[in-house]
DNA sequence: TCTGGGGTCCTAGGACCC
DNA sequence: TCTGGGGTCCTAGGACCC
């Protein structure tokens, strides 16, 4: 048995926890650059605020209705997260963090100590809700499917206060609960897929529960039969409580304006390889390929488009920051294009590997100092702060630097920033 | 004026091997 | 007239997730 443990509103609900007074509002969180609503509250939702609408687009209705719009606080979210994944486990020794909102728990052999699974999911809850303020939903089941189904009911169904467990509902119950969900709120099920089922008269859960997965197999292909298989309480998706290694890294962000200078670009490149790279090194890998991309703004009708790629293969896995920017530099030389509007560009981290393993090459002896030279880099902003020392090529001013104007403070990870309480 | 960022997996097709 | 069988690796594109 599983259970799947996710938050309600996740960026809203963490930035209520410091401002008690958006209790109740309409909230939104945006996305970077203040571009995109991508965590709305309840209230938020009711009027009609869709995932991703962009900002823009609803200041009227914001004005009408007192809408509170924040920038993303990604310190703070993630803070919080692992608040709340240290509260999970207590409650199980396996836990996969899923993503930076949900998890799922392996309950197998837990039921006795709670007397039945929804005893177990309330006390989650609760002590999630006491000890971090987030309030979270849990959905439980024999599948990890069928756990995420669970949830979207503990949500959306008021009768489960917040917790559904499907092992407790009787053959009938269960049916009807499925024959009440459309396809599109099954895990796996994305718009296309939901489209193509719909063609093929499948349209809820029940109906996509009785459809043979081999059949699924042949229309869809081998994770549609899982899918299927899943409904049907066979376990097909592995509980995966260590994380496998990354096998990509990417850092990119849209610019706060058009950038068309290439010295500019450039700084913006060598930051987000910078930023790639402080991944990289925390994850304790190395990589083999960079690859550069630059976008002008698709939105733009009127403008001239132009996006491209390149990768750039390394003579031998590395870590080093200089070594990661020069190749991501050399990409963008060979890309860039004079007279386009560059809305976004970004580096992507290829070939990952461990640190330990590394083939040496052929044709030139090692850098004995490259790896005292990063950990002194690491050491230092660490110790002092996250931009202490960076690489020139960054430059100091970044005019292109993305937007964030309405952005909270970084309560529970910065000293200047702690809350105060006025008594 | 203003439209996010970071990931994974699967499949098909091409190139290549013996 | 007739042209095998069994593989691997790589890449691009699509679909999905939060």
């Amino acid at each position: 048995m599983f259970a799947l443990a996710d938050a309600n509103n996740f960026y809203v609900s963490c930035e209520r926890i410091f401002q008690p007074k958006l209790e109740g509002k309409p909230v939104v969180v945006l996305s970077n650059n203040d571009g995109c609503a991508i965590a709305r509250s309840n209230e938020a939702k009711a009027l009609g605020i869709p995932m991703g609408a962009p900002w823009f687009q609803l200041k009227d209705l914001a004005k009408k209705h007192g809408i509170v719009a924040l920038s993303s606080n990604y310190t703070l979210y993630g803070d919080m997260s692992n608040r709340v994944v240290q509260v999970l486990r207590m409650y199980s020794p396996k836990v996969e963090v899923y993503s930076i909102d949900e998890s799922f728990l392996e309950l197998e052999g837990l039921m006795g100590l709670w007397g039945s699974y929804g005893a177990l999911g309330h006390a989650l809850k609760d002590q999630v809700r006491m000890w971090t303020g987030i309030p979270v939903g849990v959905g439980i089941g024999p599948t990890k499917t069928l756990a995420k189904l669970a949830n979207h009911l503990a949500k959306k169904r008021s009768e489960f206060n917040g917790v559904c467990d499907l092992s407790a509902l009787t053959r009938e119950e269960r049916r009807g609960y499925y024959a009440s969900l459309d396809v599109s709120d099954v895990w796996g099920v994305g718009r296309r897929t939901v489209e193509k089922l719909r063609a093929l008269g499948i349209e809820t859960v029940d109906h996509l529960r009785s459809t043979p997965p081999p059949y699924l197999r042949q229309q869809f292909g081998v994770v549609m039969e899982r899918t299927g298989n899943e409904l049907r309480g066979i376990s097909c998706i592995e509980f995966e409580d260590v994380a496998p290694p990354k096998k990509q890294i990417v850092s990119s962000r849209a610019f706060g304006r058009m950038v068309t200078d290439f010295n500019e670009l450039q700084e913006a490149v060598s930051t987000y390889a910078w930023r790639a790279t402080e991944k990289l090194r925390k994850d304790r890998a190395v990589c083999s390929g960079v690859h550069v991309f630059v976008e002008t703004n698709r939105f733009r009708e009127q403008d001239r488009q132009y996006n491209n790629g390149m990768n750039v293969t390394l003579s031998e896995p590395t870590d080093d920051v200089r070594r990661i920017t020069g190749a991501a530099l050399y990409g963008l030389r060979r890309i860039f294009l004079d007279g386009y509007l560059y809305k976004k560009a970004g580096v992507m981290l290829l070939d990952l590997g461990p640190t330990g393993i590394r083939q040496a090459c052929l044709f030139r002896s090692a850098d004995q100092h490259s790896s005292k030279l990063m950990d002194a880099l690491s050491e230092i902003n660490g110790r002092f702060g996250r931009e202490t020392v960076w690489l020139g090529s960054s430059g100091t001013q970044k005019p292109w630097a993305t937007i964030f104007e309405h952005k909270t403070p970084r309560y529970t990870t910065r000293w200047d920033e702690l809350p105060t309480a006025d008594y």
